[in-house]
DNA sequence: TGTAAGTAGTACGATAACGTATTATATAAT
DNA sequence: ATTATATAATACGTTATCGTACTACTTACA
């Protein structure tokens, strides 16, 4: 490997990212009912694992999406039935955002599905490797958390 | 950090991915001009990094998207004169796409307008930490490479 | 209070991504 | 040679994503 500087070496990084992102979300999507998309699938599991209850945005930050393209994911989540949103009675501008019990099944079928597959790549590929390289990502991901642009 | 399957370890990690790659993906769009997506832009350095000349249908393998898709993304591009769509010789139903000089052009100075973004992050972020976890995505990309269903 | 400024959500329009079907060419089988 | 099969690209339709503009409501402040 030559030489290569910092910014190079963040340059090559984030490609690979990219393309892991990609190859991984095609994994995930394979496993999904029909015309379901990932954005979805994560945000059902947003819901569960960190909270419902908060407003589409608080999730549309969250997820660091726009807006729009928050009211979206849930319009099509609600009309599946698999979220609720409900008034805000705090404030009457917005709304609250519940994971109803086809969410949750739904999340939970999709889990599963979803285990065969890390389960594959597991088998061919050491977990501590995964496992020592993940703080590294997430600590990535709080920088430029803190670095992009406040909306 | 309580104890983790594989399984959950790869599907943090996969979670983590797909946040950074998105975080990375507003930064780099940023410093393109207007309407221009990373898509394009990732398609014109490949063309320069690794080859041009192939056929669309090796650039859509390549990056692991639809060849409709890629069609969309090389007409935008050659639109604005950033690349260039020629018959191939060997064989008739395909064609080879060139990098024209705007498109170099169009590269460098994308490339530029990111290098102080990527010297921002490695002023609060070792170099080495990104450098040491590279591998670790790369080998993992290879191994979703193979495992993907060939199409 | 009442007015101004700010915020949450969405309607609307544009483009990107992608699946299906079609056309043109190439390759294989007989 | 002729026919069947496979492949490259694309036309077309659908949905996801996102920017702009609008409405409803809230908060700040005078």
């Amino acid at each position: 490997m030559p030489d290569r500087t910092p910014e190079d070496t963040f340059f090559a990084f984030f490609t690979e990212v990219g393309i892991v992102a990609q190859l991984s979300r095609a994994l995930f999507e394979a496993r999904l009912p029909d015309g379901f998309t990932l954005s979805q699938f994560t945000v059902l599991n947003h819901l569960i694992r960190v909270k419902d209850g908060r407003t589409p945005l608080d999730l549309a930050r969250a997820f660091q999406v726009p807006k729009t393209s928050m009211t979206h994911s849930l319009a099509v989540l609600e009309r599946h039935g698999l979220v609720r949103l409900a008034p805000n009675a705090r404030d009457g501008r917005s709304k609250c955002v519940w994971i109803t019990e086809d969410g949750r099944a739904f999340r939970q079928a999709a889990m599963a599905g979803m285990v065969p597959d890390m389960a594959a790549i597991a088998a061919q590929f050491a977990a501590e490797r995964i496992a020592g390289a993940l703080p590294i990502l997430s600590d990535l991901r709080h920088l430029l958390d803190r670095m992009r642009d406040p909306d």
